[in-house]
DNA sequence: GCGAAGATTATTGCATGCAATTCGGCAACG
DNA sequence: CGTTGCCGAATTGCATGCAATAATCTTCGC
């Protein structure tokens, strides 16, 4: 559980809607009322409920209408797959640094998570799975040393973090990632930078592409041409 | 002069601080007392400031410690670095996805802002080349066509924009830069990316390199290996 | 019955007041 | 002489009240 080092109402109020908004106990498009969220959130007050409101807003989390308040940020398929190409794109970046300067000791650690996610897709816990992949990917990046990128890179993940296991995949498709994880993990110990950049596109492309069919159907089916002339 | 559309003072005052640290009106690590800035914008309330407050930090730009306020945003030379290094990464995947998307009228508006530069260089503008400079890279960048990685590279530049031109490059290096910048737009209207991105790359590093020694003076020489070795 | 203008209600935007916390200085003590 | 504890001033954090804007409902005219 993290702990909530910081007494500030301002920040409770952010940290608890951000990881209702990210877990998607909040819908998108949902309506965040000042006064409904005030007595939902421990009875506080208005004032630190907008600000961080606006911070949420600032990450990308929420949008506000002038006037007319505040919504979880709906973002159209093609949104996503906008936040999905950048992210890949810095997980590129990211590799090729991570590949050259990562140490024992990280490669080590990797290895740990690694083998965690092999057991929650042995003992079949999706959500398990879904939680040390997504620490994976953000270990890989951090790996890269760069902590603006760790950032930005975690931001993103988190704005988009409902849509992509916004339902269950597929066992076929989870088998197959796994595979690729095994692979991906494998290009790091030889520090082939290059290669685990090439596989992660691909390994993103893959989750998307079944995840993609389940948003769009939600969303109302903005279908454009399949992604399969993919764009990251 | 950029229209204020929003009558919001919150957005009013987040507006103004941003184009005041932008541009280096406002110090980095100057303290930003609620009551003193309200008096300075329009003798607005504590409110609305707090509020903006809240969202440049949320963007990097003010840093705000619990119960002893807020303060412009001080990088180190390190930091600058890991977000340069940052932005080329952005601008090196905008522009492969740029030279195969951007349309014959996006390259004639490049010419346009092109042109401007040279008649800047000529003219001794230094200002108005910076000014134009960065519209160029935004440009490029936002003819990749995705909105999110526009964004985020608008809102890095803005962070370190203040450190790269704090003081005026040599003669010689502007020079060079220029006509970096003819290859470069030739790359473009050639639509070579991977030449394009490692032109960029040395471009930037090359800016850099000028502009470093006087911010590390500034900062007090936090001198590690000159930065030759270079990251990105 | 339908559309439009006005009134009503609810919500946001902002100013202000009070409590809590921090920082500076001063004095007492080791 | 340096350190520690305390007090006062100033600043931030937050709650609340009021004004302004938008949404909803009512009513009137056609």
């Amino acid at each position: 559980m993290p702990e909530n080092h910081h007494g500030s109402r301002t920040q409770l109020a952010a940290d608890r809607l951000r990881q209702l908004i990210i877990a998607g106990d909040l819908r998108p498009g949902q309506r965040l009322s000042e006064r409904e969220l005030g007595e939902y959130v421990h009875g506080l007050s208005r004032t630190p409920l907008r600000e961080a409101l606006k911070v949420l807003a600032a990450e990308g989390l929420v949008t506000i209408s002038p006037n007319r308040g505040a919504t979880v940020t709906a973002l159209s398929v093609s949104e996503v797959e906008d936040i999905l190409e950048l992210i890949v794109g810095l997980e590129g970046l990211a590799v090729e640094r991570a590949c050259q300067r990562i140490s024992d000791a990280g490669l080590a650690a990797m290895e740990v998570l690694h083998r965690q996610l092999h057991e929650c897709f042995r003992d079949g816990r999706l959500m398990d799975y879904f939680e040390t992949n997504q620490r994976i990917h953000q270990m890989l990046v951090d790996a890269a040393g760069n902590r603006e990128l760790s950032r930005l890179y975690a931001g993103e993940c988190a704005r988009i973090r409902r849509y992509r296991y916004a339902g269950n995949r597929q066992h076929a498709r989870w088998e197959r990632a796994i595979a690729e994880h095994d692979q991906m993990f494998l290009a790091l110990t030889e520090r082939d930078g290059p290669l685990l950049r090439e596989m992660l596109r691909a390994h993103h492309r893959n989750g998307w592409r079944t995840a993609r069919n389940l948003v769009a159907e939600e969303l109302g089916v903005e279908d454009t041409a399949d992604g399969e002339g993919g764009r990251y």
